[in-house]
DNA sequence: TAAACATATGAACAACAATTCATATGAAAG
DNA sequence: CTTTCATATGAATTGTTGTTCATATGTTTA
């Protein structure tokens, strides 16, 4: 974890020194951390939530999506593109339409813990 | 959902008219919604996850944490404060120093589910 | 009460991200 | 093969956010 020389530092290391150990053992690597961070930033915006929350229900085409969360078709495409690219959801074309549908059970379960913690 | 007026919609609506009102019913308010994406953006940040990292181990001083991320000290503190806003950490103080600690079970069953995501 | 230390906070700056607009792609129908 | 419709994408713009710097707050000790 530490690499970079430190700029400033407080006197003592407060944490007794097996803590310290403790932490920088179990701490995942840098790229892990980095993409866990990377993953809840999709969640992180309430249109993305919304698509998903949708999605809870039914697969749906990208049309549908707008209208239903009243907004345009090109916002909601970049969106879902992201959500796309976090694998969040997976789709099927059919003729001209495209079907989007969540992309496994995690969605799900993020969100209601989410949830959860919201409604406290 | 529906409030302001359409710019554009496609010519039917692909989906089955009970879908659309299951959709409808089903979706949480607005306000809720928004709610749930400030959280997540929360856990949307790096630093933020290795901070909630950190704290899995143990209760920690604001030195501390800056000096197990390689980070100055204000740059803690301000993040710190986000996730106090949140909810997600609580503090108790003791002379001088400050210690952080998590808030509930949540945070660590949203990052670990968050964790089996990313790990696939 | 002044000095020293840990933490907090406000302002500024830089990087980023969401939406819109215009347009491109790709499929179906005429 | 041209038109129409659904979706995707690039560029531009605007709003947001993380970090740094300087400084303030609050606690302890001399």
């Amino acid at each position: 974890m530490i690499s970079k020389p430190e700029v400033e530092r407080c006197e003592y290391i407060c944490a007794h020194e097996d803590i310290v150990n403790a932490v920088n053992s179990k701490m995942p690597d840098e790229e892990i951390l980095y993409d866990l961070a990377e993953l809840f930033k999709v969640f992180g915006d309430s249109t993305r939530i919304k698509i998903l929350y949708v999605l809870f229900e039914s697969e749906m085409c990208v049309c549908d999506i707008a209208q239903l969360l009243n907004m345009n078709q090109s916002a909601i495409s970049h969106q879902l593109r992201v959500l796309k690219q976090s694998q969040l959801v997976k789709y099927r074309r059919e003729g001209k339409t495209v079907f989007y549908s969540l992309a496994d059970g995690h969605v799900r379960t993020i969100i209601n813990q989410g949830m959860e913690h919201v409604a406290e």
